[in-house]
RNA sequence: GGGCUCUUAGCUCAGUUGGUUCAGAGCACCUGCCUUACAAGCAGGGGGUCGUUGGUUCGAAUCCAACAGGGCCCA
């Protein structure tokens, strides 16, 4: 069989997808097994792949296959959330380019048109995960407005209002004037920006003076009611009770005090614009002020806004700037640097705006979610960090609001039957609220046409905070089998940027709903972040395109490539240097694969060296299995990454591979080739969760295997004892033969040439391993001598002493030189463990095992010395 | 402004309850090799006062304090 010398991702990725899709090993069912599950965080409806979602998602799928591996039923649940903003904004835009404004249709057909664009682009992103690998039970796609996901949303917004726990306020909120929607407090991104603070004088009503207030905003002077001072600054004692008039707009309003004014802010006066700041709207209530709200939803002005009516909030703050400064009313400007909120979706300035709103009170909710992370630890965060942020949102918890001003979404179910804000009923459909409303009303007169069902949709994350729950039908149907099964769920993979729009949500819903944690392990990965630390995003550019990234190194290249550098919790610096380091590990496998396969076999006997290297190697594949199982457990990804890694390539292909390879030309014998194939399907196994198409490939290469047979659902490796003293042996062996290398190198001596060894063997080496020495460094001789030899290189490893015959090549001085360093070096090392030793508060208080250790380098040492002066006596 | 967190090699990071020859890994770099699996490779090598200053201790990268400089969350 012709096998090509470089590893073609293409060739076999799409291959193996279809091959375990063919054969259902993804999909899972209720059964006898131990469950593993993993609900994706469902990526938005219309969102493509970018790098976050690469590295969220590799983690899951390593985590998940892994799982397989062990014989657990493991089940990744995907889908998609619909992204009422993101995905409304959309299909606004591309009716607008259309020459359709959404104003133009109704819910209906907009609708339709959301639908519409659901259908076309909604399953993209999740082909592009199977692109990546990603071993997701399909057949369990579900879609946050799939009827039963709906009907599960609708169900817990009527469970929770007839608990008292979800309410209808009148409240400031956050609006966003680009998507005119409100936004949760979570929604809002504060962001620093150059401003000015404007100082604009106010007349004084029956005065010719005037008082001087401080603001950022003077646009909103139009909708003030008052000016507040300290009630204990005298500068302003004055002019309580007095009146002043509103420039601009002629408004005479009046002078109050109160002591949330800073005295020492601006100029100790403040102007109130209850309708436009939150401070503001609390003044106003306390003091029964008017409210004047200047903006349309747009944040243009409206007929308040007088001759700048339809002008732009900013555009009007300009030109309001100019009229006063005209008018002398502008004092001086400063530049100010303030903190402004903006939106997480549309990046557009937060407009304070009072509304009503659909809230959910959260107090109650988040108690059983507090102890489980902070108190039981029912719930656990890596990294563990992270629980202080958790702690500081969760004490200062405020109420959630939960409805939106858009079409796209689950509509809230409420029902208006007359014309006061408290007529309106609550159900599950609108024949529910009818007979409610009939009750509530007291009209049996009612007719549905009489109802008028809110305008408003639920937040998106109304959806996914019930995820875990919904997904296996938990909120419809509590005692189905599959909630029951799968739930709780075992770990969830996400970003810190989301641990309070949903992973604690979902904690209170799991407790809430169920009683009972929706999951074991949360684990926060890092951002993904180009090399100058900035976050990736579109609107930089500074993404690459991740199936482009595919395309050139393949899935496996680039899936290790996120890995490596991936440390939990810790940003990850993005670097294509790290996925052609993956693509080059995955030839690099490809071609011990060769090398192997390559090989002609018959019956002979094995050469002892062989034998011995590959029990060896079984020792060390053990010894970093159990290395590997800690970073598992301890979700250090990258590490359990790096050292599989390090055993395949070092260990496997630079030793292993090497010790047993038959010289030129030769055959191998069975039992070492039988031996060597076990070992690297042993590797392919710890590979695979991380290169699931190579290994597949290879795995499929080494035999024909039956469908269960396949290496996506092969048995995880089990740990066994392995011989520890067989490491110690190889180490020390390997210390020699890398000696002999570096002399070889030194003095120019090709490979091929054969050098002989002569061995001062002070430590009684077992002489078992000069087979690998013989073999590895070309060594066609080893005599142990009583003493140093003359003429010959000479390096030490511990207390022995090795020397390499050449006559005419040894510099005497430089051997010298390089002897006299080693006993410079061993001397200082010795009396500074012997100086611990001496220290008698030392030998008392630390621990024995500590004192034997300082005992044994002591001894080690002293041992090493003599031998490096009974060399140095001889050549001198 | 409040809270959290970080600073270790050129880069990205490990370093567990203070104690092995503890100052590490990967990459990058330097040198030599087209050796019949792999130049996407092989072999060898250099490189850090562990942010600064104090303190605790027999012993500090590790614990404490202050300072300097990053980052995150919240207001």
């Amino acid at each position: 069989m012709e096998i090509p010398s470089k590893y073609d991702p293409k060739r076999v990725e799409q291959h193996w997808y279809t091959y375990w899709m063919q054969h259902r090993f993804f999909h899972s069912t209720p059964d006898g097994r131990e469950p593993y599950t993993i609900v994706i965080p469902p990526p938005n409806v219309t969102g493509v792949l970018h790098m976050g979602h690469m590295l969220n998602n590799t983690l899951q799928d390593v985590l998940i296959r892994r799982a397989r591996m062990q014989g657990k039923n493991a089940c990744w649940v995907p889908g998609t959330d619909h992204a009422s903003i993101a995905t409304e904004a959309k299909v606004v835009a591309k009716l607008k380019a259309e020459g359709v404004p959404k104003a133009s249709l109704t819910r209906e057909a907009f609708l339709e048109h959301a639908w519409a664009w659901t259908r076309e682009y909604g399953g993209v992103i999740l082909e592009q995960l199977k692109k990546l690998g990603c071993s997701c039970d399909w057949d369990r796609t579900k879609f946050t407005m799939d009827p039963d996901m709906e009907a599960s949303v609708i169900r817990v917004f009527v469970d929770l209002y007839r608990k008292g726990l979800i309410y209808r306020g009148y409240r400031m909120v956050n609006w966003d004037p680009e998507a005119r929607t409100t936004l949760s407090d979570e929604e809002v991104i504060y962001e620093e920006r150059q401003g000015f603070l404007y100082y604009i004088g106010y007349p004084i009503v029956g005065s010719d003076d005037r008082v001087i207030i401080a603001t950022t905003r003077p646009e909103t002077l139009l909708g003030d009611v008052a000016v507040c001072v300290h009630p204990g600054d005298e500068r302003f004692t004055h002019l309580h009770g007095k009146r002043v008039r509103v420039p601009i707009c002629d408004r005479e309003v009046p002078v109050i005090a109160d002591p949330y004014v800073s005295m020492e802010f601006g100029t100790g006066c403040l102007k109130i614009t209850p309708a436009h700041d939150e401070n503001d709207y609390r003044i106003g209530q306390q003091h029964d002020l008017e409210i004047i709200d200047i903006f349309n939803p747009d944040a243009t002005l409206n007929h308040y806004g007088l001759h700048y009516e339809g002008m732009d909030r900013f555009e009007a703050r300009k030109a309001i700037v100019g009229e006063l400064e005209q008018q002398g009313y502008l004092i001086k400007t400063e530049p100010y640097t303030n903190k402004v909120g903006t939106s997480e979706r549309t990046g557009a300035v937060i407009e304070p705006r009072l509304s009503d709103q659909w809230f959910l009170s959260m107090k109650e909710l988040a108690q059983p979610a507090m102890e489980a992370v902070l108190s039981t630890g029912e719930v656990r965060l890596v990294p563990s960090r992270f629980e202080n942020t958790y702690r500081h949102w969760m004490e200062n918890i405020r109420d959630w609001n939960i409805s939106r001003q858009l079409w796209w979404g689950q509509r809230i179910p409420a029902w208006y039957y007359g014309p006061g804000k408290e007529d309106y009923a609550v159900a599950d459909t609108p024949e529910g609220a009818l007979e409610l409303a009939r009750q509530q009303s007291g009209n049996p007169g009612l007719e549905a046409s009489d109802l008028r069902q809110d305008e408003d949709v639920l937040d998106t994350w109304f959806s996914s905070w019930l995820w875990p729950i919904s997904v296996f039908g938990g909120i419809l149907e509590p005692e189905n089998e599959e909630i029951e099964y799968y739930y709780p769920t075992t770990d969830l993979v996400t970003g810190p940027d989301i641990l309070f729009f949903w992973v604690a949500r979902m904690i209170m819903a799991g407790y809430h709903f169920r009683g009972e944690r929706p999951f074991e392990t949360v684990y926060l990965t890092g951002l993904v972040r180009d090399k100058q630390r900035r976050k990736m995003s579109k609107s930089l550019g500074n993404s690459p395109d991740a199936l482009g990234l595919i395309e050139q190194y393949g899935a496996d290249g680039v899936r290790v490539g996120l890995l490596l550098s991936a440390a939990a919790g810790n940003d990850l610096l993005f670097d294509e240097g790290l996925c052609q380091q993956g693509m080059n590990f995955a030839n690099k496998v490809w071609n011990a694969f060769r090398l192997v396969q390559g090989w002609q076999v018959e019956d002979r006997p094995q050469p002892e060296e062989a034998l011995l290297g590959i029990r060896w190697y079984e020792a060390r594949f053990q010894a970093t299995l159990e290395e590997i199982e800690d970073h598992y457990a301890k979700y250090r990804i990258s590490d359990a990454l790096m050292a599989t890694y390090k055993l395949v390539w070092d260990d496997f292909c630079s030793w292993l591979l090497e010790i047993v390879k038959p010289p030129f030309g030769e055959p191998m014998d069975r039992r070492t080739y039988a031996a060597v194939i076990g070992l690297f399907e042993g590797n392919l196994k710890l590979l695979h969760p991380f290169m699931p198409f190579l290994t597949e490939e290879v795995w499929q290469h080494i035999e024909s295997r039956k469908p269960e047979e396949a290496l996506v659902v092969a048995p995880w490796p089990e740990r066994q004892p392995f011989e520890g003293a067989l490491l110690e042996g190889f180490e020390f062996t390997r210390e020699v033969i890398s000696g002999i290398r570096t002399i070889r190198k030194e003095k120019n001596i090709p490979f091929r040439e054969a050098v002989s060894l002569q061995v001062l063997d002070e430590e009684g080496a077992d002489r078992k391993w000069e087979l690998l020495v013989r073999k590895l460094a070309n060594v066609d001789q080893v005599s142990l001598e009583a003493s140093a030899p003359e003429g010959a290189l000479s390096f030490r490893v511990r207390s022995n002493e090795y020397f390499i015959p050449l006559e005419g090549a040894v510099d005497l001085e430089e051997e010298l030189r390089k002897i006299r360093e080693e006993l410079e070096y061993t001397r200082g090392f010795l009396a500074s463990v012997e100086k611990k030793l001496s220290n008698s508060r030392f030998v008392d208080n630390a621990p024995e095992q500590v004192v034997a250790l300082e005992r044994k380098k002591a001894a080690d040492a002293a041992a090493k010395i003599e031998t490096l002066e009974k060399s140095l006596a001889k050549l001198q």
